[in-house]
DNA sequence: GACAAATGATACAATTATGGTATCATTATT
DNA sequence: AATAATGATACCATAATTGTATCATTTGTC
């Protein structure tokens, strides 16, 4: 039951040193040291967030990452969707089966608050609510 | 980023039907057939069920499964604790590690906040609330 | 221009969790 | 004694997660 991936989580927490650094060029070297997470993978979540437009790269030596969008506007539930796909919390494993309560089962409806909820939450966070 | 499992899923259909049909006692080739999942997982599911006193059990033929407990009284965040372990949105990566806001960490405050509510809606559906 | 330092792209690998199967032992009914 | 059920347990296949490794490309510095 985890609601954010470990990729997820460093995404964030790398979005938020950038965010804090808002007027220099950030280097996955520096962020490795600073964050302890292995450089290797974390050189990966960049270049995903990079594609996606949500960081800003640049190549060669002085290089690195700088955030592409204003920080309040970058949601937690987008960059969860970028590394864990959509966010549901409540697919039907019976589907294609014959369920015996299809559409009414109550048990899909009561989860679907919760997720409501959840998402409702996740799409008001952004990283500058993260900063300090 | 799945609430339930397939095995929390499969035990929940399995405890609803056996709740509406109180006074006898189901076998799981019956659950079989009617909820049309695979027996020998279903099997293991009711007998980790019984050991935890969800259920009861009688041996031989004619044998089967029955409610040990109100259906009133048996929580879904339970079963999902049986299946799934202690539930919790929240674990933080970088726990052993050297994490820059330790305790202070403002996304593991906010994810606390929607653990919270989820495991309050949870701990409020039992399997009776899911009959019909 | 050569070198160094950075990212881009991509393929591969290890570990863990999930979703099962298989089998033998035990119990109870007929 | 045979049959039909659960108890216990070991095993297995697949997928997801969490990475590593490598080569190509770009850019700044000497």
């Amino acid at each position: 039951m985890k609601l954010i991936t470990r990729d997820t989580d460093y995404a964030l927490r790398a979005l938020s040193f950038i965010a804090q650094n808002k007027d220099r060029i950030v280097a996955v070297s520096e962020l490795t040291r600073k964050l302890r997470v292995p450089q290797p993978f974390l050189r990966k979540i960049l270049q995903v967030l990079s594609r996606r437009r949500i960081l800003s790269s640049l190549k060669g030596q002085g290089g690195g990452f700088i955030l592409a969008k204003d920080p309040a506007r970058i949601f937690i539930a987008d960059i969860m969707r970028i590394f864990q796909g959509e966010l549901k919390l409540n697919e039907c494993f019976l589907k294609k089966l014959a369920c015996p309560h299809k559409k009414a089962c109550v048990l899909r409806k009561k989860i679907t608050r919760i997720e409501n909820y959840v998402l409702r939450e996740l799409n008001s966070i952004t990283i500058k609510s993260l900063l300090q």
